[in-house]
RNA sequence: GCCCAGAUAGCUCAGUCGGUAGAGCAGGGGACUGAAAAUCCCCGUGUCGCUGGUUCGAUUCCGGCUCUGGGCA
């Protein structure tokens, strides 16, 4: 062994805000330097939820084999948690195999917890945030958030109270494990990457990311998004499942209830996807040592492959003699 | 051709009893550590259609013009 080369493992990360061009060039790299790709994606991991989700198909996988893809039923509840016990799992796997890592996907909060390696306390799921939301309904934001100004003073700072969902997470966690989320939080930022990793961010000119995206929802519609959602509803899977709250099926839900028109559904679920976008870009430009790549300077998939190859072999992710 | 109603932010509109204007949406910025495609916070100057008149002062009142709806011929 090379006892210069980087002692922590190999990892590379693509990702972007929705609809930017991740999946093709996640393929191409993944050829060339000999890896497996694990979705770091909030949807995708749904079976049944493919249209909306703009789920990579079979074919276009290219035999590169895939990790955290169509693995759970609408209905069961996933989140950052489960996807770090998966995506660990999934890293060890591809190791063994002697292969590279990529993690690909929009969903930057749980890109962060492989990354950083961020570790959740041991909390069982209990009735605990159910008393908080009854509490919620009876008492109002403003009771909640006084209550964590009690336990944790930090944290109410921090949140605001309008931002019920967070409010509650923050007093749930105090009251499960008996230490303030702030705290814990603060740790956890301290910790610095156990990965030789490489943070790649697919960005192009907001106006022309904007316009990819209102023809990708068109482009949805017309493969039958709305027979897919149609499907889910009649198969039993109901509206207020987190799978469902989605862009794609909360909107063309609302379209199939009888509540707006196809017509509104489609220009709101253009707007929310445009606003997604928005927030996946405002989380990249706050993580540290992401390196962006511009569609606009760097034109063709060639050109963006050349780059990401040029970063890898400085970092010693991959050795020099890999070319295109 | 005549009558009526409009013309104000990118869009839909409110408003100023005459002292140069503000909402929603769009758009922009930000937060985020067990729902994250979720949840939440912050950001509003624009020849007030053009042109005369009245006035200390007009986007506001009056006249003319242009355009857009609707009606009558």
């Amino acid at each position: 062994m090379d006892k210069t080369m980087e002692k922590k493992p190999p990892i590379v990360v693509l990702t972007g805000p929705t609809a930017v061009g991740k999946t093709a060039l996640s393929i191409y790299l993944a050829k060339v330097i000999g890896g497996e790709i694990i979705s770091a994606d909030s949807m995708q991991v749904y079976q049944q939820m493919d249209i909306g989700t703009a789920k990579i198909k079979q074919s276009e996988m290219q035999g590169i084999k895939h990790y955290l893809v169509d693995i759970f039923p609408p209905d069961e509840e996933f989140n950052v948690v489960k996807f770090k016990q998966y995506a660990d799992q999934a890293i060890e796997e591809i190791y063994a195999k002697g292969k590279i890592p990529i993690l690909v996907g929009g969903t930057g909060f749980y890109i962060q917890a492989v990354l950083r390696d961020v570790s959740f306390e041991q909390e069982t799921v209990s009735a605990c945030r159910k008393k908080l939301e009854k509490l919620y309904e009876e008492k109002g934001a403003h009771f909640l958030h006084e209550k964590l100004k009690e336990v944790d003073r930090e944290s109410a700072e921090k949140i605001h109270e309008n931002n019920v969902r967070r409010v509650i997470r923050a007093l749930e966690f105090y009251q499960q494990t008996g230490k303030k989320i702030s705290q814990h939080n603060e740790q956890e930022r301290q910790k610095s990457s156990p990965y030789n990793f490489a943070y790649f961010v697919l960005n192009q000119d907001r106006a022309k990311l904007y316009e990819r995206i209102d023809k990708r929802v068109d482009l949805m519609i017309q493969e039958g998004l709305v027979d897919e959602v149609k499907h889910l509803l009649d198969s039993g899977y109901e509206r207020d499942l987190v799978s469902m709250q989605g862009l794609g099926y909360k909107e063309i839900c609302s379209y199939l209830c009888g509540e707006i028109s196809l017509e509104d559904a489609v220009y709101i679920l253009k707007r929310d996807t445009r606003h997604f976008a928005k927030r996946q870009l405002t989380w990249f430009k706050r993580e540290a040592d992401v390196l962006w790549i511009d569609k606009d300077y760097y034109k063709t998939e060639k050109e963006q492959l050349t780059y990401c190859l040029s970063v890898l072999k400085e970092r010693k992710i991959i050795t020099g003699t890999i070319g295109i």
